[in-house]
RNA sequence: GGGCGCUUAGCUCAGUUGGUUAGAGCAGCUGAUUUACACUCAGCAGGUCGGGGGUUCGAGUCCCUCAGCGCCCA
């Protein structure tokens, strides 16, 4: 299909190509209103029998669209009946009903589909993102996919063939979540599969427990129909997506590349797994990694707390607003320069209550202002003490276990030294298996009693580390993680942010803040349920200890597994959790470590596809998910193929509320898309969309959406005019453009498309529009009324001839410019005159322009004196078709030599009856009006 | 605490390496009426460009400073 020599010369080609046609014949037949049997391209046609339809066909057909539209409109409805016989100007142009007729029509013609032969270098390459399907749809969705959406439009006219790809995110806690509370049900892995399960009629009270296997057929269902909802959207927003690329991050064929990944990084030596303190959300049950953190505001207390001295003079007071973990703790801690404490230093204290003799240390990440200065490390409060604990190499005594409640605790014994074993037992006797703030209580009690306690507690405020989508405060939790290792490797991924290219340019220091503020490898192990496994069994000894330390990994060929139900190479599946056995590591993945290989799977890594869509050219985003998906994409890319795994980033913002405010849920602002795409439709839409420039946050504004519909409205009206007008002359053909006035048209047009195109080569989307719709407007009411009276001449004058030629190349050029933006009703114009679709149309350059001309003034000058001549009509309160007895225009000479060169359309434009010159200084006009007849 | 962005007409926003009298759309007001378009067209009005200081022949634009809003990181 496409052979080297083609590919190359394809521009040209097109242009050749588009050219011929447009002057063709069938023009003429159409411009006569009559409806024209081109010659059929099979590619384009559809089977249905003759190109040629009743004149009646069309009317019927937009009172069909019409009666629906009061209806119910549905995608799916309209099908294929459409007249696909399209060259054809319709009486009464009409967007409504452009959307079903095109998406059919689009996907009947394949337009979108990638070329699978094409070389790396014919490439434009997308990594869409896949949105969490478990979310909801929100207008964020359209801004965002729009903007990736209009670049794939560019780029694909430019003749690059476009990998657009679409993707959905299913795996992860938040499927888990959606599924828990839609169908009323629990996973409960102890369970055996029930294939006879039937999910309850209603959402239960008490969620139903079932089994791991149903749970996730449960999550496979509801995922399945989530995203249909989401691809109804992107569909009929006219996302050029080529649908069969879709993918999901829980298929299988994700889950083995992301396997396989897993492998060769553990070969590598990069990924690892380690039992370590890990952040932990008490409510779900699993570890999270640093990415997934948000800090929020919380009150809380400070206590002071006093520590007497081991040698038995004084006491050392602390401030904590955790009391609880009193009995873990194993060191007080001050900075190094504070002179209160440098006497202490070395020292050691005893916990009051548990009588644990502790030394007091010395760290710089002691804040002197906080509290008393010196502060009590417990394994573990927070994540500074996990610092402490690791650099000042201290004990570990864990408290909190993985359900929030505090674990046995063996005072007295070999871990737990205590000066009074029974005193610290009998006192963590009224804690153990409490939750945190029981635990508190019952502390502060104690503490209080004892004597300890000093003073009254002292409210404050401070930041709290939550998970992102918990609800209770994030404990540490010692656990067995599987880590990569980002941190010994922050350099190299600075480095790789630098190599990309980001839109705009100031997003790259979100990336650049988070990648110097790591603290923590990058925790993948998730001990949750619907993701992808772990490619890893353990050895059981024959003492049934586990040997996590030799791994056994699953072979490449047999990808994807899951350890769960399959055996490690040389065991058999009785050997399961026996002595001498194995057991299947039980953990998933974290969702961004699958989706941060998006380009894998879309790409289908191991194949030659991938070599020809790889490195990515684009990727599009939020900027939110900066620190999760665009760096664990880099993490991944870095390590596999070392290179930076996209060339661009394109960085949306927030879509904010009318008012300017932030969407959320909890605030209940949030707006969904499909009924503001169905009362305004997707062009216009896509047109409030594109004018928010990368990475500006920018307020829903449905005033827009009318303007973006108004602006397809005109599209519509000017395109029948035109192609009205092109009756019988040889057309589009830059040679035949020769009055001043036209070639003055013309040069601007030059310019347009030079700053359309470098515009969108610098991904501003929003520019390129603002320009081409001003131009456009401008066109519509300037050019055309002047060249209007001119254009109705005889085919054999030159000067008709010109404004013709004219008239269709600024239409080709304009319907081009503007298809990326609203690519329904620009398809539905072009169609009019083209057998092929504008979206493959070759994007405007000013060879087609001929010698793009140099601007004479004269349109300019003419422009200025008809504003002049309306503004009297407008003043005077008379229509603009009033008649002007005698115009004087008094200019200097070379502005009245440029009018003169215009001036017959000026008189047309403005009924002018008598126009003299005069030459002055100052430009003025003076304008007669006739008298009333 | 460190960083980034924003502040221009009632509203939403353009304004490129400094260069005439700061632009557009919407809203408002005044009108026009049908050989592309009333989902139209023409016109009018509306701004000391967040405050202060500086550089310059010249600042919405560059520098300093203050304030407010939003966000990122710690």
């Amino acid at each position: 299909m496409s052979q080297m020599g083609q590919v190359v010369h394809r521009r040209t080609a097109d242009v050749h190509r588009q050219a011929p046609r447009v002057a063709g014949h069938e023009v003429t037949d159409l411009a006569a209103g009559s409806v024209v049997e081109a010659q059929h391209d099979y590619k384009t046609r559809s089977p249905h029998p003759g190109g040629v339809h009743e004149g009646g066909r069309a009317r019927r057909d937009v009172l069909e669209v019409r009666r629906r539209r009061d209806g119910t409109p549905g995608l799916n409805s309209l099908a294929m009946t459409d007249d696909l016989s399209s060259r054809t100007v319709p009486e009464k142009p009409t967007i409504d009903g452009l959307e079903e007729k095109w998406l059919n029509r689009w996907d009947h013609e394949a337009i979108h589909r990638f070329d699978r032969s094409a070389s790396r270098a014919e490439v434009y390459s997308i990594d869409t993102p896949p949105p969490t399907v478990s979310g909801s749809l929100h207008i964020g969705h359209v801004f965002s996919y729009t903007h990736a959406d209009l670049i794939a439009r560019y780029q694909r006219m430019t003749g690059k063939k476009v990998f657009y790809p679409m993707g959905w995110d299913d795996n992860g806690l938040p499927t888990e979540r959606r599924v828990e509370n839609f169908f009323g049900v629990r996973c409960d892995p102890s369970l055996h599969y029930d294939p006879d399960f039937v999910v309850p009629q209603k959402a239960p009270e008490k969620k139903v427990s079932i089994s791991r296997k149903n749970f996730v057929e449960l999550c496979h269902r509801l995922t399945a129909a989530d995203e249909e909802v989401f691809k109804d959207l992107w569909r009929h927003l006219g996302v050029s997506i080529d649908w069969t690329l879709e993918y999901s991050t829980i298929s299988s064929h994700a889950q083995a590349i992301s396997q396989r990944a897993f492998i060769e990084m553990l070969e590598r030596g990069e990924v690892y797994s380690s039992e370590a303190p890990t952040l932990w959300d008490v409510d779900f049950r699993t570890a999270v990694s640093q990415a997934e953190l948000e800090d929020r505001e919380r009150p809380a207390n400070y206590h002071r707390v006093a520590f007497t001295r081991a040698g038995g003079q004084g006491t050392v007071e602390i401030e904590t607003t955790r009391p609880e973990l009193l009995p873990s703790c194993v060191a007080l801690v001050a900075h190094p320069d504070d002179e209160r404490y440098q006497p202490l230093f070395g020292s050691m204290v005893l916990t009051p209550l548990f009588h644990v003799e502790v030394p007091v240390l010395a760290h710089e990440l002691a804040d002197p202002q906080k509290g008393s200065g010196i502060a009590m490390i417990c394994t573990f409060g927070d994540t500074t003490d996990v610092t402490w604990w690791r650099e000042l190499a201290l004990p570990t005594r864990a408290l909190i276990g993985r359900d929030g409640r505090f674990l046995p605790a063996d005072f007295g014994g070999e871990n737990w030294p205590t000066r009074d074993a029974a005193a610290a037992a009998a006192m963590y006797a009224h804690i153990e298996g409490r939750n945190v703030n029981q635990a508190r209580a019952t502390m502060v009690d104690a503490l209080r009693e004892s004597g300890a306690l000093i003073g009254e507690l002292r409210p404050i405020t401070h930041p709290v580390k939550f998970y992102e989508k918990g609800e209770r405060p994030l404990e540490i939790v010692t656990s067995r993680q599987w880590f990569v290792a980002t941190l010994a490797h922050r350099g190299d991924l600075l480095a790789r942010g630098d190599q990309i290219k980001w839109h705009p340019d100031f997003m790259k220091h979100r990336y650049k803040s988070w990648v110097e503020g790591l603290n923590v490898d990058w925790n993948i192990s998730r001990q949750r349920f619907f993701g992808v496994p772990f490619p890893a069994w353990y050895r059981l000894g024959d003492d049934g200890v586990v040997d996590f330390e030799n791994p056994l990994i699953a072979a490449r060929s047999t990808l994807p597994v899951d350890p769960s139900s399959d055996t490690p190479p040389g065991f058999e599946e009785n050997q399961r959790n026996q002595p001498g056995g194995f057991i299947g590591d039980p953990d998933v993945m974290d969702t961004w470590a699958t989706s941060s290989l998006s380009p894998q799977i879309a790409g289908h890594w191991g194949t030659d596809l991938f070599d020809r869509i790889y490195p990515m050219d684009l990727r599009p985003q939020a900027h939110e998910i900066i620190r999760t998906w665009l760096f664990s994409t880099v993490v991944r890319s870095h390590f596999q193929h070392d290179t930076a795994p996209f060339a661009n980033a394109l960085i949306s913002g927030w879509v904010l509320d009318p008012d300017r405010k932030k969407m959320s849920k909890s605030v209940g602002n949030v707006v969904t898309p499909m009924p503001l795409l169905q009362q305004h439709g997707a062009d216009a839409l896509r047109y409030w969309a594109a004018s928010g420039r990368p990475g500006t946050d920018t307020a829903l504004d449905e005033g827009q959406m009318k303007i973006g519909r108004r602006l397809a409205i005109k599209v519509l009206n000017v395109s029948k005019f035109v192609l009205g007008r092109l009756d019988g002359a040889p057309l589009g053909h830059p040679g035949e453009v020769s009055e001043p006035i036209d070639r003055d048209l013309v040069a601007l047009l030059a310019q347009l498309i030079i700053e359309a195109t470098t515009a969108f080569d610098h991904y501003d989307y929003a520019r390129a529009l603002e320009r081409t719709e001003s131009f456009f407007w401008s066109f519509c009411d300037n050019y055309v009324e002047l060249a209007k009276s001119r254009s109705y001449g005889d085919a054999s004058d030159p000067a008709t001839r010109s404004a013709r030629a004219t008239l269709s190349l600024a239409l080709s050029v304009l319907q081009r410019l503007l298809a990326p933006f609203v690519p329904f009703v620009t398809e539905e114009v072009w169609r009019w005159w083209h057998d092929d679709s504008v979206h493959l149309a070759s994007w405007p350059t000013l060879a087609e322009l001929g010698d793009a001309p140099r601007s004479s003034g004269t349109y300019f000058a003419v422009r200025d004196v008809l504003e002049a001549v309306r503004r009297e009509k407008s003043t005077h309160k008379v229509s603009q078709r009033k008649e002007v007895a005698e115009l004087v225009i008094g200019a200097s000479g070379e502005f009245l030599e440029a009018v003169r060169a215009g001036q017959r359309d000026l008189v047309d434009a403005g009924v002018v009856s008598s126009l003299l010159f005069e030459e002055a200084h100052d430009f003025f006009t003076r304008v007669t009006l006739a008298p009333d007849a």
